[in-house]
DNA sequence: AAGTGGTCTAGACCACTCT
DNA sequence: GAGTGGTCTAGACCACTTG
């Protein structure tokens, strides 16, 4: 007969056990008890911890797999993913010849700012709240190709306020991650068309009213905050992107 | 009639024993043995027919069912899929001020010619290959939105060729699946930028020449294949689409 | 009440990785 | 060889759907 566990915290009602499993195993992960990188300790070891069956907890994983937080390893273990690397955001993104290559970048200013209405709706604060707000140059072939406006909710990424932006590298995800332990677990892309401004197409070495294309990004972390707002814009008949449907 | 498949299981090498029971079902789904909308025998009369355990049968459905081939439906039972309905596909596309509402559709002209290189390429048949040829008018409450270009590979899709247009109705998948025997399993969109020609522009009530969007679709069915190929083009500036990156 | 898929168990054995 | 995750089994019981 089926005695009901009492050792079980996981005995969440409405939930079956592997999901309330998965849910605390979660929550776990998320508070840091494991580090990305690190593994979890083996499914023999958790299953007894925790007072289920092997099939069970594996089941629980499962999920967790599939939610891209942790990802197994035959005859290694279960590792706890870093998120997103940000070269797989660029996958289906195409830009002149560049076939998904990683364009260099460069820092055209930084600053703390109020949050706007729209900036504060779309990183899920309070309006006035203080962003970080980045400019950003991206280029291939030494063309500069794409204009980027970042805005990071304060405090956390204070850990960019003053590390020098020369040094930051090509791609910022693994900034966020080493600087503010801030993992990118999914994004949403909206494609727009919007002509350059003046500014804009300066940059771009563009004339003013181009046509351009804006591709305005929300990053989320694992546990669905959004954590970084994005508009980046080109060169509209440079532009291209490709998405799979099922 | 009903001949046991014995050995499928073992038989194939380098597989585990669900995958290749998922490969084999989903050859007898494929070939019609089930047909779209109908029920799989019970999970415990499939296992016993294939000699496996009830654990590893329902292994392989959930493969199928995570391929979209089939779905489960608790207490109901397993059913085979028809493949993606139309709407679904235009659940991130937005148009004007239509919220994802499927737009009217009028079918301009209707033509077999033979296969360009380009278009046989991204069909996957040979060059001069027999397609059917489509052009259709989208509208939004009666303004003209979106011209589209589709082909269509022959003889795939002869029941098509007589069938009056005027009754085809707004989505095309749904006539594809009842007269053609055809599900979309899967599709990619590729978004670029060009200016409109004058005919296009004569279609949308634009100038020759304004900015324009082309979405590039193909669509495939469940063996693979690909089964059409659509060039849809609007006003830029009334575009937008939404994707989600995991 | 009968039939379906969903959950859970307990245990055996296989395949991969590292030392 | 020791430790990890992956496969497979056999059976019990639960939850949903329909007649």
């Amino acid at each position: 007969m089926n005695v009901p566990h009492p050792a079980l915290a996981e005995s969440e009602p409405g939930l079956s056990r592997y999901a309330a499993l998965a849910g605390a195993l979660r929550r776990r992960v998320i508070d840091g008890e494991w580090p990305a990188g690190t593994a979890l300790p083996a499914e023999t070891r958790l299953a007894t911890e925790h007072g289920v069956a092997l099939g069970t907890l594996r089941r629980s994983l499962e999920l967790l797999a599939e939610q891209g937080l942790i990802e197994r390893r035959h005859g290694k273990g279960t590792f706890v993913r870093m998120g997103l690397s940000g070269a797989t955001m660029m996958r289906f993104f195409r830009f002149g010849s560049g076939d998904g290559e990683v364009p260099q970048s460069r820092i055209l200013s930084r600053q703390t700012v109020v949050a706007s209405p729209e900036v504060a709706r779309r990183l899920g604060i309070a309006r006035g709240d203080p962003v970080l707000r980045l400019q950003r140059l991206r280029s291939l072939g030494g063309q500069p190709r794409l204009v980027e406006e970042i805005w990071l909710p304060l405090p956390l990424f204070a850990g960019l306020l003053d590390a020098p932006t020369a040094q930051w590298g090509d791609l910022l995800y693994p900034l966020f991650a080493e600087r503010c332990g801030v993992a990118v677990a999914r994004a949403t892309d909206e494609i727009g068309f919007a002509p350059l401004t003046a500014a804009q197409g300066r940059s771009l070495e563009l004339s003013a009213g181009h046509p351009g294309v804006a591709v305005t990004r929300q990053a989320f972390d694992f546990s669905g905050r959004c954590v970084e707002l994005r508009i980046t814009r080109g060169d509209a008949f440079a532009f291209h992107y490709t998405v799979t449907i099922t």
